[in-house]
Order: structure tokens, then sequence, then C-alpha cells
DNA sequence: CTGGGGATGGGGCCC
DNA sequence: TGGGCCCCATCCCCA
């Protein structure tokens, strides 16, 4: 098959050639370039993802290499493509995309005469002639000095205010793209870095991506919309069917799962697989181009799939057919989310613009007015890889400069009551500085940031740790810390199994190390720091909130040997596992009865001990 | 219809 | 950061 560009440009050729009129159809290269360009904005056929600060876009390969040399170098190995924001901005991308698709400069969001300055520069970096000698003559018709460098006025970045209005740009544009709940836009996200399972699974997400975008659908474990897409199980055997090995540890699912061997040229490879990108490290691709903040921030009601039929997006319960079985338990899930979980507020905070304190008229959940977009306003902004959730980034933390982790509070889970470090949440002071929101109950003080905060709490423990070595007690008092006096005598029981001189100090708990400790005390904030970019859900580790955000994105890492199945963990396969081998580990003591797995062991036991 | 077992998904937490 | 394990919830099947 002659391919988009391919044969546009043979179109071109041909029309300027040998070949009679009645040869040539006019239409033609307009008609392809049209297709080309809806089939974009639908992400269907879209094999490269592209991000640009913290929005992504999907395209197409031949349509980006034919464009571009730099696009072809970049394409050939890589379907997520990652571009510098000091050259490229998303908005400016956005223009070019749009050019590239249609050959015409569209006006932005607000409509608006093209930055010609920016444009220049991000064409010259991207490596597109035409569309550069077009700016180039647009600026030398205006009398403006231009250059491809940094800064000045051919900065590739837009004005901070500029890329703020991108996630409406693109909003606007492919409104179905933003306009979803979770799950339905299962953006093709990839929270997990630097070769971590989560990376082999793009295909798997441009696939539930192209789900939602227009493409035949084989949501979870239903409707067979591809051919070939089988229902399995518990779902999700789809990838392997469209020959996506997705995992990368369990053994290789015999039918149709394409080794490794593949490589970048291939064209079966091509069309979703992620394998090798290393810049798929840090991206979560999101439909065609949402940004991942925008698709939080959209999908502050997560729970919520009603609706989703109306969107052609629908990736779980696609219109025309009975959901399947995993949506509705997916549905019901995400409901109960919301039970838990009433205070879900938008944790896609604009942490660079907002203030720490309050956003005027904001209601008592933080989901006031506030821009739900943190990623867009803060992470990009500070260049963030995508995969970064929109909390403050390590760096950040550890400089102290974000971490008010101001937005959500879950607050259902992590002990609220007698925690000892606390996330302030009310009684904001309106002053933009000072304003020290988590508290360190057992000295009172205050600090602007969770990692401060953390690195305080460090310093207790620290403290107590070094006190112990030398056989004193524990001073209290002296650092403010009298609240942790009484208890320094290490529990003897946590010593039996090795030192663990790391005690929390609002549980009995101990640990062998501070990270640990610190990990653990994180348990009885308020605050969870970790949200997930998706359904904006909190939580209190960094992979709890990967593992979860797996489940959004269908990434099922492990396969089954035997029956194909896949599991978002290892463990699970080493549980399902039993299944095929039989194998009954777990033994009631009270009537025999064995099970495969310890959960079911103890809910029998509970059978047992229930008064019925 | 109900209860028990099998099986799976997700979150919390520790290592 | 990921693995492993625990717990809870849920669905499906079957007696």
């Amino acid at each position: 098959m002659v391919s988009g560009p391919l044969a546009l440009r043979w179109c071109v050729w041909a029309g300027r050639g040998d070949m009679g009129p009645d040869m040539e159809l006019p239409s033609h290269s307009k008609q392809l370039l049209l297709q080309l360009n809806q089939q974009r904005t639908q992400g269907f056929l879209c094999d490269v993802i592209v991000m640009v600060e913290n929005a992504v876009f999907r395209a197409h390969k031949n349509v980006l290499a034919a464009s571009s040399v730099y696009f072809k170098s970049l394409v050939l190995h890589d379907n997520l493509i990652s571009l510098d924001t000091d050259m490229v901005s998303s908005a400016v991308f956005q223009q070019i995309l749009d050019f590239i698709y249609t050959g015409r400069l569209l006006p932005g969001e607000p409509p608006a005469e093209p930055n010609f300055s920016t444009l220049l520069t991000a064409a010259s970096y991207l490596q597109l002639p035409e569309l550069a000698a077009l700016c180039r003559r647009k600026l030398k018709r205006a009398g403006k000095p231009f250059g491809s460098g940094r800064g000045g006025a051919g900065l590739g970045r837009p004005p901070r205010s500029q890329r703020l209005s991108t996630a409406s740009v693109i909003q606007t544009r492919y409104p179905g793209l933003v306009d979803g709940r979770k799950g339905a836009h299962a953006p093709q996200e990839l929270s997990q870095a630097k070769g971590s399972d989560d990376e082999l699974f793009l295909g798997g997400l441009s696939q539930e991506g192209a789900h939602g975008l227009g493409r035949p659908v084989c949501p979870g474990s239903g409707e067979a919309g591809l051919s070939g897409c089988s229902t399995n199980g518990g779902g999700g055997s789809c990838e392997q069917e469209l020959g996506l090995d997705l995992s990368k540890k369990s053994p290789p699912v015999p039918p149709a799962t394409p080794g490794p061997s593949l490589t970048p040229d291939d064209p079966a490879q091509l069309s979703d697989s992620q394998e090798g990108s290393p810049l798929s490290t840090s991206a979560p691709p999101v439909a065609n181009s949402a940004s991942y903040s925008e698709l939080g921030g959209a999908l502050s009601e997560p729970m919520d799939l009603e609706g989703a039929e109306d969107n052609p997006l629908c990736l779980l319960e696609g219109p025309g057919g009975p959901p399947p079985r995993k949506s509705l338990r997916h549905s019901a899930r995400k409901k109960e989310w919301a039970k838990k979980e009433p205070v879900a507020a938008s944790p896609f905070e604009r942490r660079d613009v907002a203030p720490k304190g309050p956003c005027p008229g904001e209601d008592a959940e933080g989901l006031g007015d506030r821009v739900p977009n943190g990623v867009l306003a803060g992470s990009a902004a500070a260049g963030r890889p995508f995969g970064e959730p929109p909390y403050p980034c390590k760096e950040e933390e550890e400089n102290g400069k974000d971490g008010s982790e101001d937005s959500a509070q879950s607050g259902s889970e992590g002990g609220a009551a007698g925690a000892p470090y606390v996330y302030r949440q009310e009684g904001y002071e309106p002053a933009p500085y000072g304003d020290n929101l988590y508290v360190c109950i057992p000295c009172a003080k205050g600090f602007p940031s969770s990692e401060q905060l953390n690195a305080h709490v460090e310093t207790h423990a620290e403290e107590e740790l070094l006190l112990r070595e030398e056989g004193g007690a524990y001073e209290a008092g002296s650092a403010g810390a009298d609240e942790e006096a009484e208890d320094l005598s290490a529990p003897s029981a946590a010593l039996a199994a090795g030192p663990r001189p790391f005690k929390c100090s609002a549980c009995e708990k101990t640990y062998k190390d501070a990270a640990t400790l610190r990990q653990h005390e994180k348990t009885h904030w308020l605050a969870r720091p970790f949200p997930c970019g998706i359904c904006g859900k909190m939580f209190t580790q960094r992979g709890t909130m990967t593992r979860h955000m797996r489940s959004h994105l269908g990434l099922k890492p492990f396969a089954c040997g035997e029956c194909g199945m896949r599991f978002t963990r290892q463990y699970r396969l080493t549980e399902h596992m039993r299944v095929h081998s039989g194998e009954k580990p777990y033994e009631c003591q009270l009537c025999g009865g064995k099970f495969t797995q310890q959960r079911n062991l103890i809910s029998h036991l509970r059978m047992h001990t229930s008064p019925s």
C-alpha cells in the first residue's frame, strides 16, 4: 500500500510531469490529506505520539517522516517522541502539526495571527524547511527580524500565558478527547519510566487509545471489534491477539505473540508497539493531543462512567454492545471509589500559578475554580517529563520549592486522627509566602512542602537513632519533640528480627531504615502526595500510584503461558498459575479445605468464624 | 434464591 | 522502584 505522504508526493510529482491531465486526479492529494488529518484527529491508525511539554499529540509516522527529516529519523526507532520544550511549545507544535496535515497555518486558539518567530524557531528545530521558509517570508514581509535561535522573538516557547492555553486549544479542537470520563479515554499513558514494563505496553495503550478514537473496539473482554480479538476470561487478551507482546517478564503467549525480533521498521511494530522506545519512558501519551493534566482535569469525576456511551472515545463501554463484564466491574469499582473518596478534588493544581493558599471562592473541598491542570501550568513549565504526575518532582521537593500538595485530600484513609504530620488544609493564610502547610505535630513546626516536612521528620528519626546509639535516653523538649519522649525503648519483638531503630512517631511500628519509616509515616498523613494523573485518586506511594495507572491503561505485563491471560502484577500471575497447576497450598485447619489462594482461604475462614 | 468456592481487580504497606 | 504479600470487594459458577 502506498502510504499517505508517499502518495501525496507521487501525486505532486505526477502533477508536474509527464502524465497527461486526464491521468491526474487533482483532488486526490487534497482528499488524501484531508483523510489523514481526519484520522489524526480521531487517532485512527496513529502510530506515533509526540510529546511536547505536557501535551501529547498523536500522529502518523509516515506523515511526520514525509514532512521532516528530523521526524523521519525520530520515528524510525521511536513511537514516542519527546520534543525539546525550549524549542517548541505545545501550542506551537499544535500549529505545526496542523500545518503538516493541512498545509496551512491555522489560527491558534483563540484565533490569532501565528507567531511566526516562535514558529520559525520550531520549524527550524524540527527541520520543516517549507514551514520555516513560510515563516521567514512572513517575518520579512512584516519587517520583523528573525532568527532561529533561542531567546527574544525567536523563542520557541511562547509566554507562559500562551502555554497555559494549550489545553483549551486542544480541548476546543478535539473536544471529545478531553471531555470524557475516566477510562473512557484511557489516555495512553506511560507512567513508568526507564525500561519498566509499562514501556512495553504502549502498544496496548495505543490500542486502547485507538479504541477510544474510532478504531474498532475490543474493550477488555468483550466485543470483538477487531478480527481475531477474542474474548478471554478476565479480558485483556487483545494485545496478544493484535500481536503485541506486552509482557517483558512473563513467558510469551503462544498465539500471535511476536517475539522481540521485530525490528523498528517492521510495520507491525510500527503500528502500535512501543517496544524499545527510550522516550516512552516518561511520557504518558494521551489521546490525540490531549494533555496529561487536561485529562486529569477533565476527569475530575473519575468514577462516573455514565454518559461515556455518548462519547465515541468510550473505551470501556462502547456503544452498540453490552458492556463487557470487566467494564461493569470497573464502573462499579469506580463508583466505589467515589463513595470512599467523596473529596476527590482534582489534584491537578496549577502549582506555579495558584497560591498555595486558598483560591478565592474556593469550596471546602478545594474543588473551586482551580485550574485542574497542574501539569500544564506547573510541570510543563518546568519541563517535567510527562510521566511525572502533577505533584512536585523529586528535585523540587528536595529543593523545597514545591510540594504544597495543596489540592486534594482524600481523607478517607490515612489516619487523620492522631496523625503526627498533618497537611493543613483549612485555615489557609492568604499570604502567598510563609504558609507552612505541613505540620509536624510532635514539634508543631510547619513546613511549606512535604519534602521539607519529610526531611524534618527524618531529623527526628535520626536524632532518635543517634541517642539510642549513644545509649542515652531521648531528650524530650530540647528539639520540641517532647511527645515522642515516652517511647524510646525499642520493642524487643521488633528487634528480634534485626535492629529496627526507626520508629514511627504515630504508631508503634518500627523500621530498619529511615526511608521505610518515611514511607510509612506518609500513611499517617492526610495528604497523599501521589495523584493519579487520570482519575485524580491520591496515593501515599508512588509505586501504588503507578500500579494504579496500569489499571487505567490496561497495562498487563504478566501473561499466563497457559491460557494467555494477562495480569497487572506478577503476583497475580503466580496466583493464577495455580489454577492451571491445581496446586492448593492453602489449607483450612478447621475443615481441611484447600485453596489456591490465600485470600480465599481467609474468606473461607470467615465463613467458619462468622456467627451464621 | 442463597451461600460457598473460585477467581480476579485494586489499594495499602513493607521490604 | 518494583516485588511481594495482605486485605477488601466483586463477579461468576454451581450446588
